[in-house]
DNA sequence: AAATTATGCAACTAAATAATTGCATTTATA
DNA sequence: TATAAATGCAATTATTTAGTTGCATAATTT
């Protein structure tokens, strides 16, 4: 049976595309205002296609989309697709948030004593 | 010059950590209650060395700490580390409630029309 | 139409990563 | 005290990654 289109050399998922560093930075930059590759990548000290290449990456786990305008490609950030980093830390947020909870009786406890 | 102490070969930090499926798993696992290696690689199909090196690199960026008690070590989660990513969220949660607002304000006029 | 610009894709390379096996050390138990 | 258990560390390996250079293609501009 043939390879069907969606085999992939490697599993790319939303976490490992905020891993690099330049990464992280290239979605900052096009947060607020969708650019093109090459804009993009004057901000950086890598080649054109190092840049395409994060971005080919970024497109794969939908973090960023394209919109073709002449010969020019504006790349955008998915800014709804960030909310499922959020959700995972959902799940650690209730514990934190215990933690601090749990703390603040403490200090409550602190204080009573103290009166 | 000789390398001094805190020479490492790869630079780590928590985005990083937290790009590795397995990883995340533990991080999930370990975040009720502290556990060994030994009792952490049983849930995992790597051998224990392998979830040793892992506990390593969450280790080196802090996620996890170490409690010797006897012969065992139990890693713990640093959860207040977590929210490190929080607040690399919130540069673009204020971007995304921005959207959620502006649709907000689509439907509202909508609304408002059809009176 | 010719030159320029914007971009993607392929081949290659160096470095990093995750995992394995084997061994050493420390602590507990029979 | 001898054995077993819990763990870390070193060497090795296969795979992935990030980057480079070079080339092809499509859309502009001169």
């Amino acid at each position: 049976m043939q390879p069907n289109a969606c085999t992939m050399k490697t599993r790319r998922d939303i976490f490992q595309a905020i891993a690099d560093p330049t990464r992280r930075a290239i979605i900052a930059l096009i947060a607020l205002q969708a650019m093109t590759p090459n804009a993009i990548a004057e901000h950086f000290d890598t080649t054109r296609q190092a840049v395409s290449k994060h971005l080919q990456i970024l497109t794969e786990c939908e973090l960023v989309t394209q919109k073709q305008q002449g010969r020019e490609i504006y790349y955008q950030l998915e800014v709804n697709k960030m909310k499922e980093i959020d959700k995972w830390l959902n799940q650690f947020r209730k514990i934190w948030e215990n933690r601090f909870n749990q703390l603040d009786e403490v200090l409550l406890t602190i204080k009573n004593k103290k009166k």
